[in-house]
DNA sequence: AATAAGAACGAACGATCGTTCGTATAGCGG
DNA sequence: CCGCTATACGAACGATCGTTCGTTCTTATT
């Protein structure tokens, strides 16, 4: 019995198929226009069938944060714990996440540039979940920069972490990839190991 | 007749009226959660009444951001054309952007900063608006950069203003005002007069 | 073979969306 | 005083939103 059953074998399950779309979708137009109709239709399943995989849309776009979350630690974050800790892990954690945005691993950019703006000022589980997970990243960039030596970490964290941000957006409104070697030439002068 | 007439010689017309909360609530939510329903409740008045100031729901946007950007010019780089060209109307450019930040002249932060990430990927007239006049603050700022005779205005324009853009989303998000300061720190080993 | 569990469906719900229409009211120019 | 224009209204439109419900079908367990 190699071949698959159909539905409980499935390589992917119908909830991670939805999720691997809804991803996108919201790294492209934001969390809140994520309807359920729209995924649905894009899939080719009933509103009905889809909804129930989650329960409501809050939960949807919860699940949607984690997986956003997981794609971008493991894209940027796993690939630099190779690195000895401090300088040379931090430079490659920013040149991953360069990278990651210069790769269009999400449709939208970056995952946090599209989704932490659009959530800012709305209280509740959604921002939350957006705080703690980004929150999360930066705790990794700023141990990184304290064991490199920085006199400031927090500083070069804000620094850091500006700068590449500022390249995603940059990219995404006006479309020019130079930015990110604009990006790499002022990075390169910020961390510790030129 | 010194006395207003009730609906000609209005102090404010209901259309700048409306598009005063217009504006402050897509700097706080976005401008697709700009709903008709909502601005007439809010203001009230009925659908119909609020729909006719506008003809569609694309032009309300786009004169939202037609005054947001009205907000930002004076509030930002008019105060700044005092200062001599160069070095010193560059600094004041920016730490006014910093102040504008600071004192939460919108609700939602900075407006460019809701609002771009929004519709980075959605084309249409939009989008476009938002690049002419986004694009336009980033004129203004590399023609100060060349002038303050800066060797890659280019550069330094990305730099700057991505600095200013990193420490809005961050207090959006985290709420904390110190990133101002940090922001700040940085600006002054940026910028040519220090 | 009987049963329980899960996945997916279609139909329908009340609410809200943007938009259209016809109408009433007000102020202004002739 | 009359008509014009602009302002605002209420009612209704089709579409879509998130959500609920009951049903069918498949798969797994007993």
């Amino acid at each position: 019995m190699a071949a698959p059953t159909k539905t409980k074998a499935d390589p992917q399950s119908t909830r991670d198929r939805i999720l691997d779309h809804s991803v996108q979708l919201a790294s492209a137009e934001g969390l809140e226009s994520l309807t359920i109709g729209r995924l649905a239709t894009d899939l080719g399943l009933s509103k009905s069938g889809l909804f129930g995989h989650f329960g409501s849309k809050e939960e949807l776009q919860l699940a949607t944060i984690d997986l956003g979350s997981e794609i971008f630690a493991r894209t940027v974050i796993v690939p630099a714990l190779g690195e000895p800790a401090g300088a040379p892990r931090l430079s490659k954690l920013i040149y991953n996440f360069l990278d990651y945005l210069e790769q269009s691993t999400f449709e939208g950019g970056c995952f946090w540039g599209s989704v932490s703006a659009e959530f800012d000022n709305r209280p509740g589980p959604i921002r939350d979940s957006i705080q703690q997970k980004l929150g999360h990243w930066l705790d990794v960039l700023r141990e990184q920069a304290a064991a490199a030596g920085a006199e400031d970490p927090e500083q070069m964290t804000f620094e850091l972490h500006s700068i590449v941000q500022g390249a995603n957006s940059a990219y995404q409104l006006f479309g020019d990839p130079e930015v990110f070697n604009r990006a790499r030439v002022t990075l390169a002068r910020m961390l510790p190991d030129g």
